[in-house]
DNA sequence: TTTAATTGTGCAATCGATTGCATAATTAAA
DNA sequence: TTTAATTATGCAATCGATTGCACAATTAAA
C-alpha cells in the first residue's frame, strides 16, 4: 500500500555499489573516495533515503537516546531542567525519552525496565525513592551505562553521580536571614523528608538555629505535599495556633505563595506579623505581594550540566573510578516577604 | 569486559527448545504451552533477560515511540500538557520522544527529521511555523504515519488532524466581557499573529467590538515575545500613551501578571483605572493581587486527548477519510482584576 | 487400528545498517 | 616493466527478535 523505505541497498542497486560503499559514503568514512561519496550522497537525497536509526542502533549497540525520569513533568522548575538538557543532548547528537515516576517507587522501577529495554546509552533521574541505596538501578550499573541522579538524589550521594545545589547551605542561609530580621518563632515548611533535598534543607534550618543557640523544635517541622491546596490547609492550621509564628521557611514557591495568600486574605500582615521564604524562584514569585524571598535555583543549567555530564561518561568508555558531585551555585533572593519594616 | 546481553537464543539454548518458541512463550503467544511458556518465563527471569526494543522495532517495523515537538518545554502549560500525554503513552505501552524548536522553523524541520529516522510510530506537534500548509511534514504523510497538532496548529486546519481550544469564541468572551463592564478602550497585546492561536483570539476580540458596533482600532493592537521582560516594556509604552486604555487584554498569564506588577508599580489601580485579562490560568494568576481573570486552558487534557488520539490512529491501519478536530472546552475565570466596583 | 483433526515447535528468512577482512584498482618507486 | 605501496570497494557475518510455513506429536473420530 505504501512504498517501501528506501534502503542503503536499494541506493547501492541502482549506482552498481556495494551497500557497505553506500554506508560508508553517507558517514563520511575516509576510506571512500570523494567522488563516489558525491554521487551517492546525490543519490540518496534523491531517492528521499532516511536512515534507520532501529537498524543502526542495533547494530552499533547505541541508541543515541537519553532517558529522563522525573517525579512530574508538571513544574516550573522541572520544565526548566528539561529544557536544559533537551538543548545539550540534541547539541550532542541524543535524544530525550522523558518519563514521570508520579513520586511512586514502583512506578520509577518500571520506568527504569521499560528505558533499559529501549537500550538508552544513558540515564537522568531525579528520584522518588526514598532509599539510600536504591537497587533497581543494578541493571544499568552492570552494564556500565551511566547514570546521573539530578536534583533528587539517593540517600547515599558519594556512590552516585549527582547534579544538585548545596540545599543544606540554602537552608541555612534563608534560615539565618530569617533569624537576623530578629524573627524568633520559624515554621518550616517542607516536602517529605526521606527526601534528600528536603533533609538537606532541613539540616540547614538546624544548623542556623543551633549557631544561634535556639533550640530546635520539632513541632515547628511540618511535612506537606507542598502543593497548592496545601498551600490552604497549612494557611488554617497556622491559624489555630496559640501563638502564631514570626516566619515561616517554605521549601518551595508555588506553596509559600498559596499559604501567604491564605493567610493575607485572614488578615495577617505580611511581612509585619508573618515573614515568609519560598525555595525555587518561579516566574511569578517576584510579582507575588510581597514580592517572594527564595533561592535562585538554576534549573536550565542543572539540565544542562547533567546532560553534558552524561555524555561525557557515554563517550569515555572506560570506568570512572568514583562518583562526582557536581554542586551548582544558588544564590538568596531577598525580597519584600522578608524584609524588616524600617 | 561486560558480560554480552542474554538474548532469546542464550535462553532457548539453555532449554533446548528454538528461539521461536522463546519468542513467543515471552509474549504470551496462544501456540505455545501454558506449561512451557511457565518454563521459559521463569528461566528468563533467572536469566535476568531484558528485550531489546531496537531488534523487536526492526523486526516490526514498531518502535512504540511518539515524537512530540513544541516551541518550548520551559512554560507551565506546556509542561502540563507534556504530563498528560506522557500518562498516556505510557499507559498504551509508547514513550515520548520530546523535542524543542525554539519557535524556529529550521529547528522544527531538523526535529522532524530525526524523528523521522527514528522511526516514530506518530508525531504531536505544537508548531511554529506560520506557513499555512508547511512542506516538511511530507515524508510523515506519505508513510502514513500519523501526525496530529495541538495547540499550535497550522493556518489551514481543516487539512490537519487539529486539537485546540475555540480560541476565537475566547477572545470574543473575554473581550464582550470587558465591554459589559463598560470598558471602550480594549488594548489587545498578543503574539505573532501569524500564529493561529494569537490569530483567532484576535479574530474574537474583533468579533465582539463589532457585535457592538464599536470600530476596530489596529493601533491597539500590540504585537510581542508575551514574555515577562516584554511585559515590562509594554507596561512603560502603555505609561507614555497620550490616552490610557481603560481595558488591556492580554493573551497570556505571564505577560499579563507583568505588565499588571509594573502598571501598579507606578500608581495606576487595578482593576479601578484599567481591568486587565489574561489567557492559561497559570497556577499562580489566582493569587495575583489582585487577582487575574484568564481562560482556563486544560493542558492536561489536552495532551491527553491529543496522545490518545494519535494511538488511535496508531491502531486503526486504514487512512481515515478526513482529518478530525478535536475542540476542547474552556472555561472563562473572572476574577478581581477585571470587577467593576461596587 | 487407521485416518483426520488439532496442537505445539522449529526452520530459516527477514528487518536495515555496520564493519573486519579480503581483494581489486590505481599510483609510486625501483 | 615489475614490484611495492596505497587507496577504494565488496563480501558476508552480525546485531536480536519476529513470523509464515512446514512438520512432528498428540488427541479424537471413524
Amino acid at each position: 500500500m505504501f512504498p517501501r523505505e528506501t534502503t542503503i541497498h536499494d541506493i547501492a542497486r541502482e549506482l552498481n555499489v556495494s551497500a557497505s560503499t553506500v554506508s560508508r559514503a553517507l558517514k563520511d568514512h575516509p576510506a571512500i573516495s570523494p567522488k563516489t561519496r558525491e554521487v551517492i550522497k546525490a543519490k540518496a537525497h534523491e531517492m528521499g533515503y532516511r536512515s534507520n536509526a532501529l537498524a543502526s542502533g542495533l547494530r552499533t549497540r547505541k541508541s543515541s537516546t537519553l532517558g529522563v525520569i522525573v517525579p512530574r513533568l508538571n513544574s516550573y522548575f522541572m520544565s526548566t531542567v528539561l529544557a536544559g538538557m533537551e538543548k545539550a543532548a540534541v547539541e550532542a547528537g541524543y535524544h530525550l525519552i522523558i518519563m514521570q515516576s508520579f513520586e511512586m517507587e514502583e512506578k520509577e522501577k518500571e520506568n527504569i525496565r521499560l528505558l533499559f529495554n529501549h537500550r538508552v546509552d544513558g540515564l537522568m533521574v531525579s528520584t522518588t525513592s526514598p532509599a539510600s541505596d536504591p537497587d533497581y538501578f543494578e541493571p544499568f550499573f552492570k552494564k556500565n551505562i551511566p547514570v546521573i541522579f539530578f536534583d533528587r538524589t539517593p540517600n547515599n550521594q558519594e556512590k552516585y553521580n549527582c547534579v544538585t545545589i548545596d540545599n543544606k547551605r540554602a537552608g541555612y542561609q534563608l534560615t539565618r536571614h530569617l533569624l537576623k530580621n530578629n524573627r524568633k518563632k520559624i515554621l518550616h515548611v517542607t516536602g517529605n523528608k526521606k527526601i534528600e533535598v528536603y533533609r538537606q534543607r532541613l539540616e540547614g534550618y538546624k544548623l542556623a538555629l543551633h549557631e544561634k543557640n535556639l533550640a530546635f523544635d520539632p513541632t515547628l517541622v511540618w511535612e506537606t505535599g507542598l502543593g497548592v491546596d496545601d498551600g490552604k490547609q497549612i494557611a488554617e492550621k497556622i491559624l489555630k495556633m496559640p501563638a502564631l509564628p514570626d516566619a515561616i521557611f517554605v521549601a518551595n514557591d508555588t506553596c509559600a505563595i498559596a499559604i501567604m495568600h491564605h493567610l493575607q486574605a485572614q488578615g495577617i500582615k505580611i511581612p509585619e506579623k508573618i515573614q515568609i521564604t519560598g525555595f525555587n524562584n518561579d516566574p511569578f514569585s517576584a510579582f507575588a505581594k510581597p514580592a517572594l524571598t527564595t533561592v535562585n535555583y538554576p534549573g536550565e543549567i542543572m539540565g544542562k550540566v547533567t546532560a553534558n555530564s552524561l555524555i561525557h561518561l557515554i563517550n569515555t568508555k572506560h570506568v570512572e573510578e568514583r562518583p562526582f558531585h557536581h554542586i551548582l551555585d544558588f544564590e538568596l533572593l531577598i525580597r519584600e516577604s522578608t524584609m524588616n519594616q524600617a
